[in-house]
DNA sequence: CAAGATTCCTGGTGGC
DNA sequence: TGCCACCAGGAATCTT
């Protein structure tokens, strides 16, 4: 499941593939009924246009091109790909056909993905990104914006860390990972973190997901980079998905509940 | 208004 | 082997 630096991942793999085919000639929508439905006519506006670069924004990834903005999100199971002519997959659903041959596929089995275009220039006033939080790389994520944002909210810590208005990019598994970092556990109340507390976590929230781009991300269930391969922060993971198994800094029992509808994990005597 | 629950979707898994 | 319930979770939408 792609959160930041899967996302990361994906959109520095797009930018080496691209660089050297710079006009997108023809788009094919397989199917437009994703999560937000596309029409095949809203993606012709690309054809003909050259492609400026790819950004990512939160865990969109933003296509930039002359007139438009292609605007991806990967949801659950999103994936891009070469694809030659030959080469088609169950669960593509777009396909991009650009100068020099190249083919991309938009892969999705759960379809939980979004494809938008939009005029460029005010694409982040696009509904899907104007009300996102902060950049948790850059300098607008402090720890005085977790201290002074908490103070009023009663919500767990790890449900507030996964709300994309608080802090972008921060999905299931980082947010487990960085709570334990910080020595905090996920069920504590936001109004209670201290000063200190957010210090941490302002630390560890970076830390992990910069650790993760440096690995390639992820490769847990659906990730899968640009080029097909899988990035290996995963084996680096220290509380997800380790229920009932030992610490790997105190040995204890790792716990799990779940929080906010989300499968959570922390060591009860690491975290307070 | 906040917080929690539900919804979308498919593939993989475990029980019988 | 088949069948079925259940789970995975990003984000919008609903209910409380």
């Amino acid at each position: 499941m792609p959160e930041l630096p899967e996302v990361e991942t994906v959109c520095r793999g797009l930018e080496n593939l691209l660089k050297r085919s710079p006009r997108l000639v023809e788009v094919q929508l397989e199917r437009g009924d994703l999560r937000q439905p596309i029409r095949a006519r809203d993606l012709k506006v690309l054809e003909g246009q050259n492609w400026l670069g790819v950004r990512r924004r939160a865990k969109y990834i933003l296509f930039d091109f002359e007139k438009h903005v292609l605007i991806n999100h990967l949801g659950m199971t999103g994936s891009w790909r070469l694809a030659a002519k030959g080469q088609e997959e169950k669960h593509d659903h777009l396909y991009l056909n650009w100068s020099g041959g190249l083919r991309l596929a938009f892969n999705d089995p759960r379809r939980f993905g979004m494809l938008q275009v939009v005029p460029r220039g005010n694409e982040m006033l696009a509904p899907v990104l104007k009300a996102l939080g902060p950049e948790p790389l850059l300098k607008d994520f402090s720890p005085e914006w977790i201290f002074e944002k908490s103070r009023k909210r009663q919500t767990a810590l790890k449900v507030w860390l996964m709300d994309q208005r608080n802090v972008v990019g921060v999905g299931n598994i980082y947010a487990s990972e960085a709570l334990f970092r910080a020595g905090v556990k996920p069920t504590r109340k936001t109004a209670k973190l201290t000063r200190e507390e957010a210090k941490r976590l302002h630390q560890s929230v970076r830390e992990v997901l910069l650790e993760a781009i440096d690995s390639g991300g992820s490769t847990i269930r659906d990730f899968r980079q640009a080029d097909g391969g899988g990035g290996y922060f995963q084996q680096r993971l220290l509380v997800y998905d380790r229920a009932d198994q030992p610490c790997r800094t105190c040995g204890g029992k790792i716990s799990s509940q779940v929080l906010g509808g989300r499968s959570t994990y922390w060591c009860a005597r690491c975290q307070k």
